[in-house]
DNA sequence: TAACCAAATGCAAGAGCTTACATTTCTATT
DNA sequence: AATAGAAATGTAAGCTCTTGCATTTGGTTA
């Protein structure tokens, strides 16, 4: 911000509305303990300023900002897009800021996220999955800010989250996939160490093999970083390390439309040669073609009922409860029976 | 923020370090100004808090904030992501701090947000299109904060852009599409009033009607909000009222895509019956069956130009020079010759 | 050892706002 | 017309940092 013409203070309102500071404070967030008069005289003296109050002040102040952080691996797709959109809309509607910060999936940028945006008064934070390491959420308490964890569910956690239990979601998908009499099966999967909903999707996967006395280390995996290109070379590498597969799942739909893609470009057949299986059910699925199988996840719902636990407990003190929704089969056109 | 347990403050750490608040502060700002045993002294009382700096005392303080607000009409769609995300890979590398917002492509919540981000301390602004009120860009410059318009770039206008130029680019789109013999053209548009990008789409396909001597009244435009179940709709009322047309354009992929998805639903073969041209080329228009033919914005270029150029303006002051950038046509499979 | 200078640290004045409490101005009642 | 009590407004302290200037520390040189 430069000098020379300095912003206008709340200072400069009141001497131009001839009242005092706490006047214009008050028209500001108190409209009603003000006299119209007195209101419509500050109001008048702000437009011709331009005035805007300074937004740091005003927290250090007040001790509170109305604010709400979202902390996501990436805005580079869409799959977080639609939960957030919810979650943002139920915060506008009341009158709290969302504020969005992206990791890339890293941790060391989450944990500089999280600083960031506590130090910007955030309120409360918004997190995706429950794996990170301890010290962070020992810093969210010791700043006394409430996180709530979304895109997962665990039940064994005291920590609250509102979301839904990614393993038992695929698990049942993988149920219904070994159930057409595929028995090779592989996954695309993100990297596991850091990414509890990409483990999760594949212990489910490998639940479902165990429940049908198969060997779950039958499953062939391999990881990558998400990416419709990255999905294409690793159904690639899938292809040449496991020919005999049948069935590909992917740990997201956006690495499931790079593995289609790939697979017509190397002449499969999806699926009556290949069944590829997504999971989120983001746009991407329904527009691929063939259709894609996937796993349908609850966004909307989810963000919604994220932004209002969330609100609750800033505004009423309400604890949050955690909240298991139902993710969904949606199956369209990219699973078939196993071949032969 | 819950009061029992206060946060811990800079005069906290100074206590617990035996030192003062002043050498706290120049730790954390100027690391090199303090002694090494001193340094470590107070980062371990840090860490001890769990202290993290109050971003709104810090700002007030000093004056800057080191972050940029970008405004985007939406989150829930992939139009925006890439461009934003190189434009924060930009920041970042910098040591700034990029705050989204976005407006639902409302003129309203538009102006509410940019006072947000600048009543945050956002010491610039990325905005998308020229279009908007006088009045917000004199706030902007009472406020004193440099605001960057991107996503558009018009030479007439003083205020610097970086982008490109929708209608001159629409205009060589739908001069090939002519060329290819087609008379009957539609577009499936945003609302123009507040969209410059639209409008300017609109206006270079009138261009290049113009320029085949033919009438721009000809061109059957349909408005709608955007989204794919919007962009099938509009299609679906673009063949009811004009079943002649031979070729229709979409102001931005996402629509093109639900019109396509309609075209196929409704029994028309794409690209011989009718021909689908989408905007801005993202990955929904190479997923798309059959593949989108579009028109190529360069994203990641502007998002990273946009960034440099911010960062020199409030690092050294540097005037931000306009920057007009090409966006290329990108044939795919959904146009071709019209049809008889 | 005295004297000097740079480096390290401390002191204290703001930065722009909210809010508890004090004071003034109305309104209604007698 | 006097006055209680409510409503409107004002006063000033305090929220957490940064930074110009003052002071202290410690190493070098004569």
């Amino acid at each position: 911000m430069s000098k020379e013409q300095p912003t206008p203070t709340l200072q400069d309102v009141a001497t131009a509305a001839k009242v005092s500071t706490a006047t214009v404070s008050r028209c500001l967030n108190f409209p009603d303990q003000v006299k119209e008069k007195t209101r419509t005289k500050v109001l008048k003296a702000i437009k011709m300023l331009s005035y805007s109050p300074n937004f740091g002040a005003r927290a250090m102040a007040s001790r509170r900002t109305d604010t709400i952080g979202a902390i996501i691996p990436t805005m580079g797709n869409a799959i977080f897009a639609r939960g957030l959109q919810a979650f943002q809309d139920e915060l506008h509607q009341h009158g709290f800021t969302m504020l969005v910060a992206s990791t890339s999936y890293r941790e060391d940028i989450e944990e500089e996220q999280i600083r960031a945006l506590v130090g910007r008064g955030a309120d409360a934070l918004l997190l995706i999955g429950h794996a990170r390491s301890p010290e962070v959420y020992r810093f969210l308490e010791a700043q006394a800010v409430p996180a709530l964890v979304t895109w997962a569910f665990d039940a064994s956690l005291s920590r609250p989250s509102i979301g839904f239990d990614n393993q038992k979601a695929m698990c049942r998908m993988a149920k219904k996939v070994i159930d057409l009499g595929h028995r090779n099966l592989a996954l695309v999967s993100a990297e596991t160490i850091l990414n509890d909903r990409a483990k999760a999707r594949q212990l489910g996967i490998e639940d479902a093999l165990v429940a049908a006395n198969l060997c779950a280390k039958t499953l062939h995996i391999v990881k990558t970083t998400y990416g419709i290109e990255e999905g294409a070379t690793a159904f690639e590498q899938v292809m040449k390390a496991a020919p005999q597969t049948t069935a590909v799942f992917c740990g997201n739909d956006v690495l499931a439309v790079g593995a289609l893609r790939r697979a017509r470009e190397l002449g499969f057949k999806v699926p009556q040669d290949v069944s590829i299986i997504g999971f989120d059910d983001i746009e991407l699925a329904e527009i691929a073609y063939p259709a894609l199988t996937t796993v349908h996840v609850p966004h909307r719902e989810m963000g919604r009922r994220a932004g209002e636990a969330l609100i609750k407990l800033l505004n009423k003190g309400t604890q949050i409860e955690a909240v298991e929704l139902e993710a969904s089969l949606v199956f369209r056109d990219t699973l078939a029976p196993a071949r032969n």
